[in-house]
Formats: structure tokens, sequence, C-alpha cells
DNA sequence: CTGATTTTAGACCTGCAGTTCAAGAATTCG
DNA sequence: CGAATTCTTGAACTGCAGGTCTAAAATCAG
């Protein structure tokens, strides 16, 4: 009983999620976030208890949709080369084409807190294991099809492919597009 | 005439430029930097204008430091490879001895000020530049040396391995030691 | 030594971030 | 309908970030 809530949590969640992308953790307010969801300040305490906590329910959407759409997309047809090849200029397009270039949230996050908050350290890692995880999924499938080279070990492979997507979305806030499809170009050429 | 500085400039800039490495910019206070200097607040302000100011002459100081020791330590004997995997393994390696991962304080800048900075964002891109230039001007090297394909697009080798470089310092964020190490291998493989 | 000039340092000021609170509103149960 | 419960909201609170100011201190020119 009592009264009921006036919105639904996963859709603030994602709302929040959008503004400390945008504008980084520091840099978002109680009142940005208020703005942003359209709920008044008490009521998000109410709901989430803190700045800090909305975060890291924000964090874990971004984990989620991220290892969603990942997987979605490398599973596409094609071989394994165009469909990694796919996902790097996905992820570089989207930056690009936003009006601002927040680049990766988890990388953003363990750029901004990492140093003093052990647990957003923790949340991306762990993103990044999984990343990896599918990356060498998607090596070892294309193995099993004949398109990637038994020889190669999968797994290494895949810590240098998020080791390159990592670097590609920091080159992302500095270079232009033509620049980076190059990079992602000679960053493919072994496969 | 007037009253003479009690400090050496540089000096100075060269803690701040610590403090912020170490901390980030926004959770570094005046009063960390104070402190941080073994100055008044008063006097910081009176000799540098603002936070962001003395900032921006950290950053400076910063690119000028970085330049020197990466030139200096391409050209030492050895390899074109060996001597850029050497490199590679020194920033990774220092960033882990640390008592905190700071990383590369021109990414963590680019992370935590480029989306509303746009000075901050071109200092970067200016650093990320010069690096590419020393990679190429080594790679050049090397193929005249015979130590490197001639056919190797040395600048787009360059501009990838500046990417490999800002993901490695991602990655040392979270990951450790042996896992960066073979990281930094495959990444070189190709080389 | 005096006056002009520059630096020093910490007290002081202003605004806002992050959070709590109080009073009212919407719901269920009996 | 009244009681109990949960949610809503803007006002109110606390602390500190970033910056200014003032009075004293240190220098040099004359």
């Amino acid at each position: 009983m009592g009264r009921p809530k006036s919105f639904e949590p996963d859709v603030v969640i994602a709302q929040a999620m959008e503004t400390f992308w945008t504008k980084g953790y520091a840099d978002t307010s109680p009142a940005d976030l208020a703005e942003a969801t359209g709920i008044g300040k008490g009521s998000l305490y109410h709901s989430f208890g803190s700045k800090r906590e909305l975060f890291a329910r924000a964090l874990d959407l971004y984990d989620r949709t991220a290892a969603e759409v990942t997987e979605e997309f490398l599973a596409r047809p094609g071989t394994t080369k165009e469909r990694i090849r796919a996902y790097f200029v996905l992820l570089v397009d989207m930056d690009l084409d936003g009006p601002v270039r927040r680049g990766c949230l988890a990388q953003n996050t363990v750029s901004e807190l990492g140093r003093r908050d052990e647990q957003a350290t923790r949340a991306v890692r762990r993103m990044e294991e999984r990343m990896i995880g599918l990356f060498t999924a998607r090596l070892q499938q294309g193995q099993r099809d004949g398109d990637i080279d038994r020889a190669l070990d999968a797994r290494a492979q895949a810590l240098f492919l998020q080791t390159a997507l990592a670097g590609l979305r920091v080159m992302a806030k500095t270079f232009d597009r033509p620049v980076l499809h190059q990079i992602i170009d000679t960053t493919l050429a072994g496969l």
C-alpha cells in the first residue's frame, strides 16, 4: 500500500545515465538530475539514496545495455573481421555524431572516479571482462567458421581488441572521422 | 623592484601538476594546491590568476616533459620494435608502481574537461600530434636502419601506436602487469 | 630613510553541491 | 470513512570550493 511511485525507476535511471554520460559525474548536480528526470530532488533521494547510488544504478544499466548491443551486433551476418570492424565503426561514429563527444561511460568513470572509488573501478573491470569475453567468443566462432586463423590465441587477441577500442574512444575525443577509420583499418589489419 | 617571489614558479607548477595528476582537476581544491606547494592560497591566485590557468601551465609542463622523455627513450640503442616495446612497458609499469593509478594526465584531462573546455581539448590534441610525430620519426628511422619494413605506412602505424598506448593506459587502471605486458606483445606483434 | 612597488597569507565572501526535512498527496486496508 | 503507509516536493541546512581583499613584509630607487 502507500502512495504509488509516479515514475518508472528504469526510465529515471536511463535518464540519469544519459546525464552522467554527457556531463560527467562531478559535473552532474542533483538539480541537473531533477531536471533531466522531471522529478523533485527529494524524490530522487527518497528512491535512490544518494547521487553515488543512483550513479551505480546508471552504470549497471550502461553495462547491460552495452553487452546486449555488442552481442547482437557481433552476431549479425558477416565474417568475424567484418563484424568487429563494423562494431568499431559504429561506436566511433556514434561518438562523433552526438552534440558532445562523451566517449564511453565506463572509461570516463574509471578516469574520473577510479582513483578514489574502488567500487567504480571494480564495476568497470567487470564490464571490460565481459567485453573481452564477447570478443573471445566471436573470435572462436570465427575459428570454427574458418574465417580466423586457428593458431590465433583468441583470448590474447580479445584483450588486444578491447585495448584498441579503449584507445579509439580516447582518440575519438580529439580526432576526426577519417583518421579514426584509418586507425580501425590498421588495428584490424592482422586479423 | 618590489618584493621578490619567495618561490620558483616552475617548481610550484611542477607540484601543482603532480597534484592535478594524482587527484584530477575537479578534486583538487585551491586548499590542496596551497598545501602541495607550501604557498598561501592568496599567493597562488596572485601569481597564477585562477585554478584553471594554473592547470593550463601544469598541462603545458606535462607536455614538454613527456615529449622530452619519449624522444630520449626512443633514441636509445636497440631496434625500433625493442625501443617502442620498452617505452610502452615503461609507461605501464610507472602507472602500476605508483600508490594510485593515475594514468596519463592528458587523457584524464580530455576525459574530465574535454566536453566543456575547448582549450583543454586542443592542448591534448597537440600533445597527441606530437607523440604521433615522434613515433612516425622513429619508425622512419627504423626503415632507414632496415629493422622496419619499407612498405609500412609510418604515419598510419604511428597513429595506431598512439591509439594502442592510449588504450593501454586505460586498461592499466583495472588490469595487472602480466596481462598488460601480454597486450603490449600482441600490439607490437605486427612490427 | 622614505616612497613606490610587488609579494604574502590568511581572514573573509558568495554561491552552490549534496542532503535532509516537513507538510501534504495518493494509495490500500479494515 | 479513517488509519496506516508510502511517495512528492520545494524549502531549509551545512560545508566547502573558488576566489577576493587587506594589512603587513620585503625589496629597490633616490
